[in-house]
DNA sequence: ACTAGCCCCTGGGAGC
DNA sequence: TGCTCCCAGGGGCTAG
């Protein structure tokens, strides 16, 4: 699922494909009745007026903010793409097959004939021929158009964390940050966007265990050196996984349509019942549910 | 102001 | 083989 490594790479990688392209068409395959919120392509009204705002403009750059994919246009506005669950961006020569209502790419490479393509839910075609499809099999994905200049101040973006990797993220504001919710457990403070934005289940407890902390510690307890060493070990954990092209446990593949690696990094996440690789820990690896989502820990070493 | 829990969605895997 | 049930989960939303 995309966390920040995967929307960070997935940026990178549209910078150098996309950058200077102009948006001939726009489709949407989004049918969905049900939907929080109207302000989204899934809305047909939405789309439309979306569609209609877009057509001809140029992409002048492309950015991120917490999970959240920026395509900037030249027009003043920003296409804003949430991937949620199973959303990742897929970058190729695709064509429409009218009789089986599938997008499928042309040529070889691998995105010819990809599970994922079945799932394409939106494709931006350029002047030159070239697509960029959003598959989501879920559908949980989120588009919107928004004012460049008003991007800070928009809703989804507006009350977001600061970003774990900036050059301002400092010990200090991490601190700050997560015992701001002291009666909280790690794992979930660490996953609440609006502290920081960017680390979601994979992640934290990637990062937990790295940091040797159990996830249903109370924030309170943890002392200066534990959030030290956790502050540590989220950056870390971070840049292992942009340095391996993300996470393709699930759904995520790059732009080009390359699977990540670091699901084959993982020291804990979905190895439920395996040994600890913790030199000298002869813990085994169990799983829990926090909030709903589940967690990853040893059941030795991490305290 | 908080938080627990439901909901969106669909393929894959387990169990019968 | 085929049916049913459960699970994965980000985050918006609502009820308490």
């Amino acid at each position: 699922m995309p966390e920040l490594p995967e929307v960070h790479t997935t940026v990178v990688e549209l910078e150098r494909l996309i950058v200077g392209k102009t948006l001939l068409n726009v489709w949407s395959g989004y049918d969905s009745p049900h939907y929080y919120g109207k302000e989204q392509v899934k809305d047909p009204a939405y789309f439309k007026k979306f569609k209609a705002q877009i057509l001809g403009s140029t992409i002048i750059g492309t950015s991120r903010i917490g999970k959240n994919v920026l395509i900037h246009l030249d027009i003043g506005s920003t296409i804003l793409v949430h991937m949620k669950m199973t959303g990742h961006l897929l970058f190729g020569n695709y064509s429409y097959n009218k009789k089986e209502k599938k997008w499928n790419a042309v040529g070889k490479g691998p995105l010819k004939d990809d599970k994922w393509n079945g799932f394409i839910r939106m494709v931006f075609s350029f002047t030159d021929s070239t697509r960029l499809a959003l598959s989501d099999l879920r559908k949980f994905a989120k588009v919107q158009l928004i004012k460049t200049d008003e991007l800070h101040n928009h809703p989804e973006l507006l009350d977001l964390g600061p970003d774990p990797l900036s050059e301002t993220f400092t010990l200090s504001t991490f601190k700050e940050r997560m015992r701001s919710r002291a009666s909280g457990k790690i794992k979930q403070v660490l996953m609440d966007q609006n502290l920081i934005a960017g680390v979601g289940n994979i992640y934290s407890d990637e990062a937990l265990w790295l940091a040797e902390i159990h996830p249903t510690t109370i924030v309170k307890k943890l002392n200066d050196a534990q959030l030290k060493k956790l502050f540590r070990a989220v950056q870390e954990i971070l840049k292992k996984g942009i340095d391996f092209k993300g996470d393709s446990t699930s759904d995520y593949r790059t732009p080009s349509g390359t699977p990540g690696e670091f699901h084959h990094k993982h020291q804990v996440y979905r190895r439920t019942g395996e040994p600890c690789t913790r030199e000298g820990c002869t813990g085994t690896i169990e799983r829990l549910v926090i909030g709903g989502r589940s967690a990853h820990f040893c059941n030795t070493c991490q305290k």
